[in-house]
DNA sequence: GTAGGGTTAG
């Protein structure tokens, strides 16, 4: 399924040979084309690719690094009369496009100093590299300066704070300014406003209150436009609620004739790659390159590639980086930290240093990404003095590690039952002003569990309380595996019951664990109360929690209900693993369970094992 | 001359 996605990519490049180019010939000897005739398909090649008619850039606008942007301040701010608002309007844009930020509002500041012209325009870039620093608040107080300086604030200035908002995650703040804007009417939104706000409602999982307000952006006659769609369609294929995505996307083309472009496509193919559904990867590929308007591009492709080495197939996602190549486009650092990742994800370190070893020479520079994928490898590995070794050069080379740095360091620390270079580590991060989050709370506590230290677990979680790290329902999980395993069943069933009362709801994986838990007591009149109320509770059991059972049952000598777990699992298509397998084929052997049901074991014996397992028949 | 959407890591 996953070579047939690399043959319609294939078939793409043999699409557009046909259909633009000459047959096939060595353009050294062809006697068709004059060099005029090449010159002219060259130049008319470069117009295809130069900005459609777009006037050329004053000097304001062309300056490529901050130096020459200050030099050229300078020159302005001596000039009289001073330049025109409209070229300090294009200085500072082309500062703000380098990200730099800080410097674009020293130069809009030093602007206001000298009494220079400002305007909306030069506000609404201040403006924006405030938000773009997180700073939202601080573009609030120069919208107040708008009104001191008698300038109207603009529909570009309230989207831009808008957007600021959403970006610091204050959700609340950005609905009631949108709201404002609205019900004072100090300024009618626009498409752009609406979708700022929808991007800030399927940020915080709001799809549905997203999908109202494109009804209502309809309604107040502001017509919806592929932006607005696309922002919808991937929060829902983000979420999993790919046929929703579609349904909208279906809206859009045949309902609405608004035209899906790339962004519509990749957005749609992640979400099917992320549900492994890859005939409809596929199929939308196919759909994507017979349309010339919308043919993928390098993050379409990196997505592919993604897909491609979580599912391990690293040689598969090798090819799709020659397609990239042979298409002319150029694989970018994000190609190849997923490449890497692949290649640690299989444990094959040595190709993945020499992917990493080789960037520069590709003319890319490795980023935190690349470390943190190489770090999580080498600890995979056990190879922990590797992982130092490396956790150490991101700072060389003037990067700085990040909150998943530090987890994935902590994650091999433990592992290898540091526990107090772990300890170090958590200090340093602090120390560095990162706070944990979930997830390094997760790794910490699974830590602390799995290096027989459950009391100290137990009173971190304690001492974090009600909080929301305590809500989620991995750390309850890791929890009540720490606490069973330790034979704390006591403190297990307790937090087991906390979920309830909480309102969390407990996952397969929880119930698995809880179940084992029980089971290693020889519980097995609880556990088997506690897996059949799985099901009750719309979370059914799944291959690991039937075998969690079975073992409970074989380890106790308690055959009586094996034969109807196994006809479930048949039922379910459901598998056994290698160890389940081996302790039922011992019983056999020793007559305590019937050679009758070896039939039925041998269904459920997975297609893969079959080569290495000889299952007597 | 100013604003909004898609890709990688624990």
């Amino acid at each position: 399924m996953m070579a047939r996605t690399i043959s319609h990519l294939r078939a793409n490049i043999r699409f557009k040979g046909d259909s633009f180019l000459p047959p096939l010939q060595n353009p050294l000897s062809s006697s068709r084309f004059s060099p005029h005739a090449t010159l002219l398909a060259s130049l008319l090649h470069s117009i295809s690719f130069s900005n459609n008619g777009d006037r050329p850039q004053s000097r304001y606008q062309k300056v490529t690094n901050l130096d020459h942007a200050f030099n050229l301040f300078d020159e302005m701010t001596q000039r009289r009369p001073l330049p025109s608002v409209v070229h300090f309007a294009q200085l500072l844009n082309a500062v703000a496009k380098m990200k730099h930020f800080s410097s674009c509002l020293d130069l809009f500041k030093q602007m206001c100093l000298i009494g220079a012209p400002v305007n909306e325009y030069c506000i609404s870039i201040a403006i924006k590299c405030c938000c773009q620093m997180s700073r939202t608040n601080d573009g609030f107080a120069l919208l107040a300066s708008c009104f001191r300086r008698a300038v109207v604030p603009n529909v570009f200035i309230f989207n831009t704070l808008l957007d600021g908002l959403v970006v610091e995650n204050r959700i609340a703040e950005a609905e009631r300014l949108f709201k404002k804007l609205i019900k004072q009417k100090i300024c009618e939104p626009n498409a752009v406003t609406y979708s700022t706000m929808i991007k800030g409602l399927c940020k915080f999982g709001n799809n549905d209150i997203a999908i109202g307000l494109l009804r209502l952006m309809d309604e107040r006659g502001c017509k919806p436009n592929t932006v607005v769609y696309n922002t919808i369609i991937d929060s829902l294929c983000k979420a999993k609620m790919i046929e929703d995505a579609f349904k909208l996307f279906n809206e859009m083309v045949f309902a609405k004739s608004i035209q899906p472009d790339v962004i519509t496509y990749t957005s749609l193919i992640h979400g099917l790659c992320n549900l492994c559904r890859w005939d409809e990867v596929s199929k939308l590929l196919k759909e994507m390159v017979e349309d010339v308007r919308i043919s993928p591009d390098i993050q379409t492709f990196n997505i592919l590639v993604d897909a491609f080495c979580k599912e391990g197939r690293v040689d598969e996602a090798e090819a799709v980086i020659d397609i990239i190549v042979e298409r002319g486009e150029v694989p970018n650092i994000v190609t190849y930290n997923s490449l890497i990742d692949g290649c640690c994800l299989r444990g094959e370190m040595t190709k993945a240093r020499s992917l990493f070893d080789s960037l520069t020479s590709k003319g890319l520079v490795p980023n935190v990404v690349t470390y943190n994928s190489l770090l999580n490898g080498y600890c995979k590995s056990l190879k922990i003095e590797e992982a130092m070794h490396l956790f150490h050069e991101i700072t060389r080379k003037g990067l700085k590690p990040c909150i998943v740095t530090y987890s994935t360091m902590l994650q091999g620390l433990f592992r290898v039952g540091r526990c107090g270079a772990a300890r170090k580590f958590f200090d340093e991060m602090r120390a560095q002003g990162l706070i944990p989050n979930e997830c390094t709370y997760g790794i910490i506590l699974d830590g602390l569990c799995n290096n027989h230290q459950v009391e100290e677990a137990l009173s971190l979680f304690h001492l974090v309380g009600d909080s929301k790290l305590n809500s989620n329902i991995v750390v309850y999980t890791i929890l009540i595996e720490g606490a069973s395993k330790c034979g704390k069943l006591d403190i297990a069933r307790d937090l087991f019951q906390d979920l309830t009362l909480k309102g969390l709801q407990p996952n397969v994986r929880t119930y698995t664990v809880m179940v084992s838990g029980l089971c290693g007591e020889g519980l097995l009149k609880e556990a088997k109360h506690l897996f059949r109320k799985m099901d009750e509770s719309g979370c059914p059991p799944n291959s690991v929690t039937y075998n969690v059972l079975l073992q409970g049952y074989l380890k106790k000598q308690n055959y009586d209900d094996v034969e109807m777990l196994l006809q479930e699992m048949d039922g379910r298509r459901y598998s056994l693993d290698a160890s389940t397998l081996s302790m039922l084929i011992d019983e056999i052997a020793a007559g305590s369970v019937d050679r009758s049901m070896l039939k039925l074991i041998g269904k459920l014996v997975p297609k893969e094992m079959m080569d290495t397992t000889a299952v007597p028949r």
